[in-house]
DNA sequence: GTCTATAACGGGATAGAC
DNA sequence: GTCTATCCCGTTATAGAC
């Protein structure tokens, strides 16, 4: 139990741990209540070895949301991707299913869907760098595959559906994090095909010219 | 453009003037990253006069947040009333415009909506206490409404709803912020419209002991 | 690549005069 | 109820030895 970081040489994992000790930090207390003295004391390395790995505390907010998101992402193409290829027709739940399943296939209890639930909740100047270019992407290519399926439903009017959809997805992400209190790999689970079915009637009612009042 | 505070004798409106500055800046830079420092020089007051007023600032956010939501909370329970002794049936879509309408008659552009969406955000330390003071009571009778007009669904599954009809709501209020870009009074109005259609759909699903897989 | 030490500054809070 | 002045601590970032 050293207060002060013991000296560390050899092994090169400093930038592992931390981004191990930023991660969970950033996630319990948010990025601007987090310190970089507490994550190098969580990581149990020095403060200056922060700066040295990734030069400011934004950059490693950065590193420390591409570390977990970029393998997520790439299994929601590679999902898409099989869909679209395999000659089975899509349908709007095959295609929510390549969407949220990698996150609950992030095996084991992860950080993942608390990372992804903070981020969204930071002012913009922080998040929207970051958001743009992780997400970017992912978004357009689904929401095209959407489009596919949903004929009935306009581009524009799809959008809207689309953000409650994240927004939906965020709220679960948040109280079912795995950090949360009582949440079980099982509740997270059950929540995540609550959360398909619940988005799955949203996106796909028919859009007839809606009047109220 | 005094950039010390000019002495203020007289008028005690510096409270109010405290509350309205430090509103624009939680929602704009979060509760963390705003200081009683940037809040008193916008406000043109004193620094010490956030301390006398408010005590710390975890108190100072609570009054802000108080001050806009108990009026729309006001309105929601007693559209929510009115709708219960009108003999008229209740519909979920009734139900639901009795919870979101008071955002949209929240007169002029307000900070309302970015408030709401910023607190939930925030770390739980921060959020939670002002959110269950806020919001147990609305939420409460909000889901004993729903459950009266949605037998079908059991008492579970509709707090599982509820969650995700408030994730969205809050993804709305964040994009649709008026601080933010390319928002107006009327695109918030339509998002707000959407967004009841969008719940309504996931909230009425029949609920038969779903199979996946 | 990792350390110590420190620069340079801003934070919340408070005591006490008025 | 409002002010000034200050306490005391934490912040990010960097310079330079090893």
């Amino acid at each position: 139990m050293s207060t002060q970081a013991t000296t560390n040489t050899g092994t090169a994992d400093t930038r592992e741990k931390i981004l191990d000790a930023a991660e969970l930090l950033f996630v319990e207390h948010g990025f601007a209540a987090t310190s970089l003295r507490a994550i190098a004391a969580k990581a149990d390395v020095n403060l200056a070895a922060t700066h040295y790995h990734f030069g400011s505390k934004k950059g490693l907010l950065a590193a420390v949301f591409h570390r977990r998101i970029q393998p997520v992402n790439t299994l929601r193409l590679e999902g898409l991707e099989k869909l679209e290829t395999s000659g089975v027709p899509m349908t709007a739940r095959s295609i929510l299913e390549a969407f949220f399943l990698p996150f609950k296939s992030a095996d084991i209890i992860s950080t993942i869907p608390g990372l992804v639930g903070r981020l969204h909740g930071e002012p913009e100047s922080i998040s929207k760098p970051i958001l743009e270019e992780e997400f970017t992407e992912v978004t357009e290519r689904f929401q095209e595959a959407l489009a596919m399926v949903l004929p009935q439903v306009d581009r524009a009017e799809l959008r809207w559906r689309f953000h409650f959809m994240i927004g939906s997805m965020i709220q679960i992400l948040r109280i079912q994090s795995p950090l949360g209190i009582g949440s079980t790999q099982e509740s997270f689970n059950r929540g995540m095909e609550r959360l398909v079915d619940f988005c799955i009637a949203g996106l796909e009612q028919a859009d007839l010219g809606k009047q109220h009042d």
